[in-house]
DNA sequence: AGCCTTATTATGTCCATACATATTTTAAGG
DNA sequence: CCTTAAAATATGTATGGACATAATAAGGCT
């Protein structure tokens, strides 16, 4: 058992919402009867309520009190972690491959998807990642030159962009969009599978505070699943 | 701005992080000297660090202090929504019909995924998501009849077993897979493409506690993309 | 009844304090 | 020098009290 009072008091309630002792839409009692029937101070109840309602348990409201989420939304959580540390955590050699590198003016569609100007220029990358010298992701890459000016003297032969610039630009913000597409000739080819076969892919923008910082597509091994608990 | 103590330290503090006045791995000061430098109490500075480091910008530790978390993971979070309400928030008229409901004993595969036993019988379903009658998703469903007796009585004709499922079992836990398949023919004909079109599929599997309530594998229409900001 | 003002109420936040706990540092002893 | 025990330290948690805030309920007026 958890021996702390505010995460007891929460995983109690927990049950006794999962048992069905309050409804969807029930009001539970305030915090000051709760605190009673646990023997302990408001403040350790409100604590519990408040990691319950920060996960989606409950509903609270001034004066309205606190009610069992008559609308739960699931979330579903994902790491994403690094390309590398993906793969060694199957226990799988890694390694990279830069196979371009180049400046290069973006499309319009990456343009308007980057916000960037109409003269602004890029630096454009492709990279293979392998898991024990099988093709795992196929990367392709935008990164802003002036907002990384540091970018021209990366490591990239030993550090892959993916990791680089997660430990030069940390905190960063940004958006993601998982969709799955058919491998054309070159994905195909990248990956050694044959074309039109079904890639899961990644599309991830990324910013620090309003300043475009990098746009990435990557496809990975036709197979590749993306796992969580709920 | 913020007006909350707490919250306003929050974001002081991420801001500082992203700024660079302390890099990856330092240590920042610890809770008494910044509860002096803002001017409020230690439980007050308390509270916003440990939301920062529940958010993975810093790690913590007794006595070692409070570092700027040297291996940044970032968390995608997705909200797993009912369909007729994914489908409705993009303004769009939502329509279900049940093409296949029947008592059926799963297949081994199944079977092992859900932890069932030699005899354990499921009911089986496939249901049909529509969004302005436009193909939104094609599902199939297998339910643990006994772990869910009610499910005979419910009115799947008006509720989809997506939306009624939590509806009544709200609270069950369960994992989530993402993947990339090609559509074969029958999953390719119910959503209205050609056979080997890339389709972006969820699998999903829910407990209750250590019961298994039911397991799902949803199709969805070619060209769909799961969004999220980071 | 309908409308406005005022009380009531449950949660939100903050504080000062106290003690617990994990971890490192230091000191003592061999 | 190494091992072991004691002190120091930063975070973790709990308490009781206080006041703020939002939302509802109650009351009084036209």
């Amino acid at each position: 058992m958890t021996k702390n009072s505010h995460t007891a008091i929460r995983q109690s309630l927990e049950k006794r919402i999962q048992s069905g002792e309050w409804s969807l839409g029930d009001r539970i009692p305030d915090e000051i009867d709760l605190s009673q029937e646990y023997g302990c101070a408001r403040t350790t109840v409100n604590r519990a309520l408040q990691a319950l309602a920060n996960d989606g348990f409950v509903v609270r409201k001034r004066k309205g009190g606190t009610r069992v989420n008559p609308l739960p939304v699931r979330q579903a959580k994902f790491d994403i972690p690094i390309i590398r540390e993906q793969v060694e955590a199957t226990g799988s050699v890694y390694r990279h491959h830069v196979t371009e590198k180049a400046i290069a003016s973006p499309t319009p569609s990456i343009r308007t998807r980057l916000r960037l100007g109409h003269d602004d220029e890029t630096l454009y990358m492709e990279t293979m990642h392998f898991a024990d010298e099988q093709p795992f992701a196929f990367e392709m890459r935008w990164i802003n030159t002036i907002a990384v000016p540091s970018v021209f003297n990366a490591p990239f032969d030993r550090l892959s962009a993916n990791e680089w610039l997660v430990q030069t630009m940390p905190f960063s913000s940004g958006d993601v969009e998982f969709s799955a597409v058919n491998a054309d000739r070159r994905v195909a080819r990248a990956l050694g599978t044959k074309p039109g076969t079904a890639i899961f892919s990644i599309n991830r923008t990324t910013w620090l505070g309003d300043r475009f910082i990098t746009a990435m597509t990557l496809f990975h091994r036709a197979g590749f699943q993306l796992y969580t608990k709920l």
